[in-house]
Formats: C-alpha cells, structure tokens, sequence
DNA sequence: CTGTTAGCGCCTTCAA
DNA sequence: TTGAAGGCGCTAACAG
C-alpha cells in the first residue's frame, strides 16, 4: 500500500505539499495540486484512516453496547442507529454484553481503549461505583432503556406514564381484574439494572391506586406460564393480563390457544413495545407503541452532538400510543 | 491519559523496558517489572490501541457487511458472529447496505481503510468486476447468503437441495400443485446479486421436473398477495403455497385467516428459514430449518482462520431440515 | 537485563 | 507556495 511519502517522491514533492493537497488545504498552487492528485488517483493512494487517528484524536467510530439483538426491538434499534450514523460518517461498533455486568465494564474499557468517540449504552450495571467507572472515563455516553443516573442523557419512553395509559385503557373496557407479567424483576440479579420494568411496575401499582375497584396480581416469575395455569379461576370477574413487553404476551396467546381459552371473551391479554413479530398474530394483540426507529436516530444524534462538545439534553422523552387490538 | 513515555519517566527506566513488563515480553528482571506494572496500575495506565494497531498492522477487528438486521435472520446472524468474534478477542462493525451497490462497495473501501482485519459478506454486487474490486483490496473475506464465486469461501445451507427436500415432502402430503413464491427474484436489480433465491428456485424447477404429476406456478412478483387473490380457483387440486422465506408465508397466512380459507384442508402452506416468529402463529408453519447460530460460528471461526494465514474450505455446507406443521 | 534508535503513516507548526 | 522537523503512542531491532 502506497503512503504519502511514496507520492511525494513520485511527484517531487515534501509530504507536507502532498498532504495539502489531498486533504484540501490552503496554500498549494492548484498545478502541483492537481499534479499530486493525478498521481495519487493513479497508483490508488488511500489514506490510512488508523494513523490519521492516532493524530488526530478522532476514530468517527461509535459502539452500542445492548444486551442480545435477539430481542426484536434491539434489533431494531440497532438497525435505526447504524443507519443514522453511516449518515454522519460515523461506523459503529456491536457490542453484546449477554446482560453480564462484568462483561459489559470490560468491553466498555475495550472500546475507549479504541478510543472510540462515544457510547450508545442499554446498561446491565448501575450504581455509584458504576457512575463513577463511567466517569472516569470521559467518553461521551447516551443511554436508552435502562437508566442509569440524571448524568446519563437518557432517550426512551415514560415507562410509567405508559403502564398507567395501558391499564387507563383495560379499564374503559370494564375489566376488573388485571394480571401483570414482568418476569425481569426476579430474573435477573438484585444488582442488574433494570430500570425500565421497574418503572412500569411502579406504573402499574399507581395505576391500580387510581382504579381502587380493580383486583390485580403481579408475577415476577419467569415460569409465569405455570404460574398462570395454576390461578385456574379465570370465572368470577372479568380478567386480562398485562404484559411488560410483548414477548410474554405472545407466549400467552401461545398458552392461551393450547388450552382452548378464548380471547378475549374469557380473558384479555394486552403487549408493550409493538414489536413488529405481533403483526402475524391472531387475534391481533393490543400492546402499546413507539417509535423504535425514532430511539435509534435521535440517540446518535444527541450522542454526535455531544461527541462535538455541545450541552444535550440529559432526557428526551420519546412519545407512545396505546395500539388497540383484538385480544381484549 | 498517562502513556508509556510518563510511566518510563516515572520509573527511571526507559520506553523498551516499560513495554516489556507490559507486554510480557522476555528479557526484564522480575523487580522493575513489579514494579513498573505497579505504577502502571497506580496512575491508571491503558495502552493506546489505535497506536498498537498503526504498527502491528492488526486491529483485531472485523466487519459484518449485511443488508440491514430488520429481517429476524441477519439480527440472528449478527448476534452469533458477534458472541464468538469477541470470544476470539475481535470487535465487530456493523455495516448496513440496504441493498444499495453502490453503497456496499463504498463501505467494503472504508472498512479497509480502517484496516479491519476481515470481512463477513452477505453481498448485493455479482460480477467479473466486483470480483476484481474485492481481490485487489487483499482482505480476507467470507461470504454467506449470496455466493459470489468459488473464490470467496461460502457458508451456507444448500438452498437448491433444501427446496428440492421441501417439494419432496409436499408431494409426500400428496399435494398436486405447487406455488412457489420468491419476489426477491423481481424486486431487486437485475445486476444484484440474488444467488440465494436463485438456486431456491432452480431447486424448485429440478423438484418439478422430478414430480411431473404435479403442476406449479411461480409468483416472481412483490405483490404476490394480489396476484394469489387473482388466482382464485383453489378448488379443483390440492394446492400448496411454498415460499423462499417465512416473512412471505406469514404473509399468506394473514392473508388466508382474513379471507376465511382454512389451512391445511383448503390449501398447504410452507415456508423457508424457520425463522423464530413463527413459533407464535397458529397455525404452525411447516418450514425448512438450519443452525443460524452454526453459520454464524462458522463464519467467524473461518475468517478468523484465514487472517492468521491459514488455507480454508471455500465451501462450508451447513445441514438443513424439513420442519413439520400444521399448515401442510 | 536494559537503553537507544528508528520507524508505523499521518498531521501540524514553523521557517524559508 | 513549499520544505523540514517534530510528534501522536506504540513496537521492534540492535547495542551495550
């Protein structure tokens, strides 16, 4: 691979002219310039973006750092962020962490050895000392989904507002008993961050403060399928489920069918997070939606934004909507 | 950011000896190299690998290049490269086409320009001169999904065998006429590569050939719905949808549930990729499955292999098989 | 065992 | 307008 060194002695020439002029700098007159540029094309000069780095303290390079893509709305938002950074020039490193907290220090440490310019992060950790791990750090970080504190701009839904429009809306169709699955809370470790459900939970409980005529039952359990097939009075009142994400919901459809419990006449069932798997599903599920895409662009915006020195906004609230459906 | 220079002026030794005792390298008496990983740990030390990689000439990185991740089967993809990439000690970029030709070629020029150490292809461009363009930029590349030539190692099922087993298996239903659908064939360019549906398709068309009882129709067209709403004489035969992919057949299952035709009894239905979606729809997709996760192992574990210098298969052929259900 | 020197390929400053 | 020199932070080769 030719270097800038290789063209100036092709043309003539010291580095310093050739470098003028491949990078279009002032004070080069434009013979020795086009000169220097016929070359350069000629023998395929390209520059050698890792030394370019090293001097100029700038890899244009970001990472998101999320548990799986598994998840479909990982995947999604993954999706949505690499394809607004490529349109600002910057390439994007995946980087998994399988919701292990010592995983994700370590790869984090990684990437700022790499000197990558900033971090798109969906955190397993959270605490001081993990605040201050980031801090020493000094690399540009924007969170989404898990909060880790008001330092970290955060970009996401209003959890809690969502689950109190969620069961606003089970209520206006008279149901009188809600069951709420959110197996995160005892699935993962104490010390994992896992604002996101709990933010919903504490939605729910409120919700249930403002509808005191509503029974409710909340299961953390990630067996919440057998959970559900031993509370076998689904008689009495009029009951749905309430799901924390979608994903359980499609498992109780799933459950739901193979039982022969028909929804939503004997129960209904209501998502969250309108991933786009539901679209095929019958009776089509009511969940409650956002725009993943719009998490994914305004994420690398502000976190570009910050990369260049401006102040962001330590939180922008993306806005939802209950999607109704058949399955309640 | 302390670096070698300060930690050899803190230590009273020199530059060479500091990175010895960093680098586990020979010839350092065990006290000054206490000592130096002493005040290394002290003042926080993290070598700079940007300026590593400017002289090993290895950034320990490599790419996947891929359409997009919004199909459940690249995100699955994506995610198993990722896991044993850093398994093996690579970061991964991720690097989204969008089908775009031009952009592929554009990103591939990039990528090397940052010197990733290998490449993981799922391709749009075809032809004598992509060839030429790849070959040139010496970096070690696999591919998967679209084959590009005997050149660049492949790993991926047989498609043309699979389709073959798929028509086999229907015609064991004793099905008597087969629509087969795969509007990747008119959708795209006709210079991008399509080498995936295509041999699908010559799968099919050997099948029929094998099956000459049975009559076929192929559906080349994006709006293949309308086009199945036009054919609307189900009646006489016993007819069976096949489709090159799942999302097509979850799309002609919505489609007939609207219309009220029964599946199986009033037509068969199966589809390709056994993408995870379809475990929540009812009824179940009979469907052709593969190791997605293998492929994705497979993938790295090559390119990994061919980075370090050595010989590699130029065909990896991961297993298939038929995935009974209710829909046939 | 340790220090010195010379790069990797680029950018930046200062002189000429 | 151009050239020369120095440095980014690290590795590598050769002396001592």
């Amino acid at each position: 691979m030719v270097n800038t060194k290789e063209i100036a002695r092709l043309c003539g020439v010291s580095r310093g002219t050739v470098d003028r002029a491949l990078n279009n700098r002032p004070g080069i007159s434009p013979e020795t310039k086009r000169k220097i540029l016929k070359v350069a094309e000629e023998v395929g000069y390209r520059p050698n973006f890792i030394a370019k780095s090293l001097v100029t303290k700038k890899t244009m390079t970001i990472a998101i750092v999320v548990f799986d893509i598994n998840n479909r709305i990982f995947s999604q938002i993954a999706n949505a962020i690499e394809t607004r950074a490529r349109e600002l020039g910057y390439f994007v490193y995946l980087t998994l962490t399988h919701k292990k907290p010592e995983l994700e220090k370590e790869y984090i440490r990684y990437l700022v050895d790499r000197k990558v310019d900033g971090i798109i992060l969906m955190s397993v950790n959270k605490g001081q000392e993990f605040e201050k791990y980031l801090r020493n750090l000094k690399v540009p970080i924007v969170t989404f989904g898990n909060k880790i504190s008001d330092e970290f701009p955060f970009i996401w839904i209003n959890d809690e507002k969502a689950i109190i429009d969620a069961v606003q809306y089970l209520a206006s169709k008279n149901y009188e008993k809600l069951i709420y699955i959110t197996p995160a809370l005892r699935e993962s470790n104490p010390s994992n961050n896992i604002y996101g459900p709990e933010q919903r939970l504490k939605g729910f409980n409120k919700a249930m403060k403002l509808h005191k005529n509503m029974e409710s039952i909340v299961i953390t359990d990630m067996n919440y399928i057998d959970t559900i097939d031993n509370i076998s009075n689904l008689g009495n009142e009029k009951v749905a489920f309430l799901c924390s994400s979608d994903i359980y919901a499609l498992d109780i459809l799933k459950y739901a069918k193979n039982k022969g419990i028909h929804i939503p006449t004997e129960m209904g069932l209501m998502g969250f997070d309108n991933i786009d798997t539901i679209q095929y599903v019958t009776p089509s599920l009511a969940t409650v939606g956002f725009s993943i895409e719009d998490i994914g662009i305004q994420l690398v915006n502000s976190l570009v934004d910050k990369i260049e020195g401006n102040e962001i906004p330590k939180r922008i609230q993306i806005s939802h909507e209950i999607i109704e459906g058949e399955t309640v």
